[in-house]
Order: structure tokens, then sequence, then C-alpha cells
DNA sequence: TTCGTAGATTAACACTGTTAGGTTAACGCT
DNA sequence: AGCGTTAACCTAACAGTGTTAATCTACGAA
């Protein structure tokens, strides 16, 4: 179906049209990933043709890209949110953040698709993304809490933190943490986590919060008594 | 290009037919994901019309779960071959399975875009890769070692978490340790990780090499009271 | 008045997955 | 031998996709 002619009172001028593209983008996008994008349906809900897209935007992908840095600026806001009602340095404000995470994407599911879809993508969408899209936050908080001296510094072996203070790398911590959380979220949106009942865990949070005792405290056998722990052992 | 004639002698019996259309389609899934593989494509390599498909597949989805299949097959094997190598019970069979996912992930990254694609794919697909696609090795190794007391059982972790019960199973451990790995990898062929420098660590591998510490002793700040004097073997 | 241009249009191209309907060839059965 | 059935494959077509080319229209400036 042509869209119906719009008359000159009520032609939009650009900046709407163009904000218009956008939203009806978003939506789309949102209901249905890239797939369920198609520049007719969005020029239609915009009442346009098809092409006058390709005035404001190099062509779909150009589109999608745009419509993903609006995303990430939203869940970053939507982080920062939930991270500031933790005190600064504290561990709980790291795991809410993580937690903040999964919600983000459990709730908003074709989006975070879209964010973090393992496609190739340019590497330009993210170097746009303005102060990495949530990570800066993550890294924040990590360093925050190593200087409280909750959270060890990596840079050191274990334990030797005594008199060593000074954080070096709070972004392998960061990272890790990162992985662990979108990992979760990941493997639980395309269903895979399903395998696993862990003990009749319910819900992807919980799941998540069952980890928090692991993250902190690691994964190996502290034995009460006096056990060796196995060493890794080196391999190609 | 209409393809050509199928001389009686040379037709194809029904087996080879639909073994061709599954490597072809393997090819071209492998090459360019869900998008690079065309129905007409498939059918011109294989040399047979598009719609001769839909006698053996239902469609393209179904073209595509099948690859997904025998690729799940594939992924299983690699891990349990890097498995192997290793004695059982030890931590380092857990970790060598980490990073051969990895390398699996790394060396087949449209592949395994394929298989772990955020996708609300249909449940049968994972309902019939045969033993999990590779969970249940992990969730074995990681039973291995909590029995032989290199991995600390979860349920001992000091007691419930936001008055969520924590499974006892072996089965928090492997999917936190899945979730991780998986995020990590993920994060990386998306090309978030670039974010992080991550204090120069060069690759992926490495990446996850630097993980491994802080996987199997928390990253809390622990009292400086006890640790393993004689650690810090391990340097990447 | 004339020109340039922003904004939008229609028509068309080359794809895509999929369906409908028809054409063989081979097999089993009477 | 003749009949019916079915597997295997075909062509033609449909509805949809992203994108390009060429065109039209209104508006502001010279």
């Amino acid at each position: 179906m042509t869209a119906v002619p719009i008359r000159d009172d009520q032609r939009q001028s650009s900046p709407q049209v163009e904000a218009a593209i956008l939203e009806a983008a978003r939506d789309l996008l949102a209901a249905g990933g890239v797939d369920g994008l198609s520049m007719r349906q969005v020029a239609e809900q915009v009442g346009v043709s098809a092409t006058a897209i390709y005035h404001y935007f190099e062509g779909k992908q150009d589109l999608v890209n745009r419509v993903v840095l609006q995303a990430f600026e939203r869940f970053g806001s939507y982080l920062q949110n939930a991270m500031e009602s933790h005190p600064e340095g504290s561990v709980a404000r790291v795991s809410a953040l993580g937690e903040a995470y999964l919600r983000f994407a459990l709730e908003n599911q074709a989006y975070f698709r879209v964010l973090f879809s393992i496609q190739p993508k340019d590497p330009a969408v993210f170097e746009e993304v303005p102060e990495g899209g949530g990570f800066h936050l993550l890294r924040k908080a990590v360093s925050d809490a190593i200087e409280a001296g909750t959270i060890r510094n990596a840079s050191g072996s274990p334990g030797t933190c005594e008199g060593v203070t000074i954080p070096k790398h709070p972004d392998l911590i960061s990272m890790y943490l990162w992985s662990t959380a979108h990992g979760l979220v990941t493997l639980a949106l395309c269903g895979a986590s399903d395998r696993c009942e862990c003990g009749g865990v319910p819900s992807v949070i919980d799941l998540y919060r069952s980890f928090i005792p692991l993250i902190a405290e690691g994964i190996t056998a502290r034995p009460v008594g006096r056990e060796e722990p196995e060493k890794r052992g080196e391999q190609t």
C-alpha cells in the first residue's frame, strides 16, 4: 500500500521526520530484531515512502546503528540508576550493577539482542557509544571497591594485597564480571541455560545471585585442614 | 540460472542429495551465518532446483536446525578431545574445557554464532542435542573435581544469599563456569571486549587465562591471614 | 524570473523464502 | 501388461526484502 499523500500543512519538517523514523525503527527492532525491521514498514508507520528514509540514513544498517546508539544510552542510564542506590565502594554496588544488567536484558530482549548480537559489526558503532556503554560504570564501581578494600587487587597474587594498595588494572576484574553476567543472560536468552536445572533455581536473576558467593570466594576447595590444592598444569 | 537437467544415470539417490544439501548448507552457514545461507545458493551448489530442498527439509529453519545439530556434535567431540588430555578430577581438566570452548568459538566464528545466536529458537533444537552439547562434559568434570576435593562444593558456601537457597548441585558451578567462558567469547566476537585493554592482555585466550585465578580464589579481599605461599607459577 | 536544493515520490532491479501445480521414473499389485 | 501410488524433481509464480535511478514539487535566494 502506498502512503497516503501528505498535505502540505501537515508535512513534517525534516528533524521531526527523522525522529519519527528512528522511533518507528526502534519499535520494530525491539519487537522483532533486525529481521523484523523493514524499511517499508518503517516508512508506512511514519507515513512516508520507503525511499524517503534514504534521505536521512545511508541504509538499513545505518538506521540500525543509530537505534543501537540510542539504546546504549538508555542502557547506560538504566545501569547508572541501579548503581546509585548502593554506597560507593561497596560490593553491593557492583553486584547491583550485574543484576541491573540482567534485568535490562530480560526486559528488553529484542533490544538487547541487537545491542550484543554476535555479529562482526562496525567497530565504529562501539566507538561512538558514549563512555563505553556501561562498562565505565562497572569499571568505576570495581575501582572504588578495590580502593575501599572490599575487592582484592587483581594485579597481585592472591593475598599479596597487604602492602600494595594501588589498583593497577581493575579492567581485568571488570571484564571478568562483565563476562559472567553477559554469558549468563546470553545463554538464558537462547534457551541454553534450560539444560541446567541448578537445583531448581527458577529465574535467571536467582541464578545470578547464586553465582555471587562463587564470584566472591572462588570455586577451589579451601580445605579446613591443610590440603594442597592441585596446581594447574600448563598445556598447549 | 536454472539447474542443468540431470540425466537419469547421474541422478543421485535421495540420501546422497540430502547429505549434499546439508554439506552445502553447512559451508554457507559457516561462511556467512543464517543470512548468508540462501536456498537458491544451496540448490545451485548441489545441482538441483531450490524447491527440491523442500522435499528433504521443511524449510530454511529446519535446514538450519539440522546443521546446528551436526555442529553441536562436532563441538562436543572437540571439547571431549581437549578434556581427555588432563587427569580426571583435576582443575586442569575443567579449565582446559573452557579454553577449548573459546578456541572452537574463535576458530569457527560463524558456526558458533549460529549455535548460540541469541534467538528464541525452538527449544526442540536444544533438546535434540545429544547429551546437552558439551554441558554434560563440563558437569562431569566439575563433579569429578568436587569429588576429588579440588573444587569446593557449592553447598558449603556461606549461608543463603538474599533468602535464596543455594543449590548444592555441581550444576551451579558448571553453569557459572559456562557463563564466564561463554560471556567472554561472546563479547569478544561482537567486538565489545575491545573496550577493555585489561593491562595489555592481547588475546582472548590470554584474557581467559587471566580469569582463572579470579575464578579459583574469588575477587573479594581476604584478610591477609592464610594463603598459599608457593603460588604464582603461572604466567600468561 | 530563474536556479538550486531539500524532501519526497514512483518504478524498477535483484534478491529472498515459499507455494502451487505439473512432470517424470520407479515400484508394487492384480 | 496395465493400473495406481509415490518419491523426486521441475518451472512459474507470489509476496516480500534492501536499494538505486530518475523524477517531481515546493521553497528560498539571486
